[in-house]
DNA sequence: CTGTTAGCGCTTTCAG
DNA sequence: CTGAAAGCGCTAACAG
């Protein structure tokens, strides 16, 4: 700040909005140097004499240089940036994966650039476009259609998908072991003694859906229950018929539902409610997706918790580790559900 | 797809991973011409013929162009996108305003990118360094320190304070008004007949919580009831020792309680229920922040409802506003909550 | 209406 | 150990 000429002085003073950002040069003149070298010694790398760089390094703070990322990336044709696009970012599910991808994410230096597509995947393609058009050194994403993951990777920008699984090429994913998690919810509700399990599921082509639609088949084979068809109901999400769709269901008088995720729980959770029904007298609920509230109500939902947070870790690791081998063959990891017990069970009465 | 040249042909057919991105220059040269043309075209910016740009708009779908971001950036020195620093990510109240934000800057094509700080000003302030390297149009920030607001500014940055103000030097704000909604919380304690009303605050220098304070106190005073000191206790986030000073609070046998933000709500619900006691016959609740548990819990919670998602929406567009014209003079936004009855009040009992 | 030219700010050989 | 030079991909004058 107090630099030898007062006056003519072509620093910030002069202006209270500066004109012109500082940029390398600024500070390599400042330093006597060239720009060459306060690149290596700002960043570390190649040879710079101790007395050059802390020069240079004096010379950059006290200017409060900020370097340009776009020139940056230009140059390098990379960014630090990862993109990430989920379903709903009001969903705390997805808010959840969020703060794992971007605890791990800052770890590791990198930047988080959050887009959320509201399920649509037109507005899902939008979103590749951006992380394209920025370089982004890769992609997260709770896929909607196919054509997202296809663009990027065909544009060699590396993506993880999340959730579930959609790409058609190989490629790396973090998924939860719907399949499971869905048997276990079924198999728990079978055992108390229910016939009539309704399953309420979201209508998607998602691999998730599919596992736990899957799941919910298989304890009823196991157990030798034949499956009621009329108590299966999927509805979009987002559907604007969801209300009387579940009502509908309710209807039909199941004496246990399975609700496949944690939207549709709570769709159910309210028609419940409103009927004025007791949980568990009246019939059992099951719920997937272990949301706070979900522990806070009375009776407490029994539910079939994932590890949210965890998931978005890993899924962020395993784009860092391809970002150091782009060769690694695909891998995808696939995480344990865990059926949480609570008091939303119960034999039926 | 279905080229002219089967064999010969320089478009990615030739490697499954292309080795250089598609640039303007190559979808000029592929309509037979310039770059600048080509840009002109592809931004309907000055004057191109239908012809050159009907050929320029087919190349560059068939060679799937997508704009070097960063490139543009360099060159306008600008760009697209706006940061946003919220505190948790993983709290709805920040999750919904990240999501008004998103929403409208989408409808703007503008970018969001986002960034959680978990109140620390450390994080706060390399967030915004973050911002500044990127050239961000402009920064919306729920802020914890005066210091990252400054940086922004002083570097030309437009920023938006969230949820409350703390930037030393006027700028833009949209807020919540505290001071009203906690005058009307405690004031229906008070008029319910507590005369022991509990306060539980965050422990910061933030506007919000020094408004929520002071309406408590307001409220007090305009009825004439004096303040028992030991019942106003203050928390910073994430304290480790956050449930022993709750349970002291209860301690001192409040008959109803004010806790000042959705967080510290839960913990109290929380004791409250550990200890057995009911709500409201043992003590009143109001809480701040309407999240969606805070219905769904039985009673349901008495709170100072917020126009969160507006909140967000209002911040962005003041961002917008600011970047049609960055001399209109600094305005602060400030919303109306509403005091939402549920079951958690009642006289005491 | 179109092409040439220049340059945004940075990194990176490549000579010294 | 340091600097000169070139160029990343794009846009914006400015001539034609």
């Amino acid at each position: 700040m107090t630099l030898t000429a007062p006056p003519a002085s072509d620093d910030s003073a002069t202006a209270p909005t500066l004109p012109r950002a500082v940029t390398l040069r600024d500070v390599a003149r400042a330093a006597g140097m060239s720009a060459s070298t306060a690149s290596r010694a700002l960043n570390s790398t190649g040879y710079v004499s101790a007395d050059a760089r802390a020069r240079l390094l004096a010379a950059a703070a006290r200017l409060g240089y900020v370097a340009n990322a776009s020139a940056r990336t230009l140059k390098q044709r990379t960014s630090r940036t990862i993109g990430v696009v989920v379903s709903a970012i009001g969903n705390p599910f997805y808010a959840d994966l969020a703060a794992g991808i971007e605890e791990t994410l800052r770890a590791a230096e990198y930047q988080m650039v959050l887009i959320s597509d509201n399920s649509d995947s037109a507005q899902e393609i939008d979103g590749a476009r951006t992380f394209l058009a920025m370089r982004a050194a890769g992609v997260i994403m709770t896929p909607v259609g196919s054509d997202a993951a296809a663009l990027l990777m065909r544009h060699g920008i590396a993506v993880v998908e999340l959730d579930r699984q959609l790409a058609k090429v190989p490629c790396d994913a973090v998924v939860i072991d719907n399949h499971r998690g869905a048997r276990a919810a079924t198999a728990h509700l079978l055992e108390l003694g229910h016939r009539r399990v309704g399953l309420l599921a979201a209508k998607t082509n998602w691999t998730s859906d599919a596992g736990r639609l899957q799941g919910y088949r298989a304890a009823h084979r196991a157990a030798g229950v034949p499956i009621e068809p009329r108590l299966v109901t999927r509805i979009a999400p987002e559907a604007p018929d969801t209300v009387e769709r579940v009502e509908r269901l309710l209807d039909e008088r199941p004496t246990a539902i399975f609700a496949a995720n944690n939207v549709l729980t709570e769709q159910v959770w309210r028609a419940i409610r409103r009927r004025g029904a007791r949980l568990p007298r009246d019939v059992s609920l099951v719920g997937f997706d272990d949301v706070p509230w979900m522990e806070m109500v009375e009776p407490g939902i029994t539910t079939v918790g994932q590890p949210t947070v965890e998931l978005g870790r890993r899924a962020a690791r395993l784009l860092l580790l391809r970002a150091d081998d782009s060769e690694r063959p695909p891998t995808v990891v696939c995480l344990q559900p865990s059926l949480v017990l609570r008091g939303s069970t119960s034999p039926p009465g």
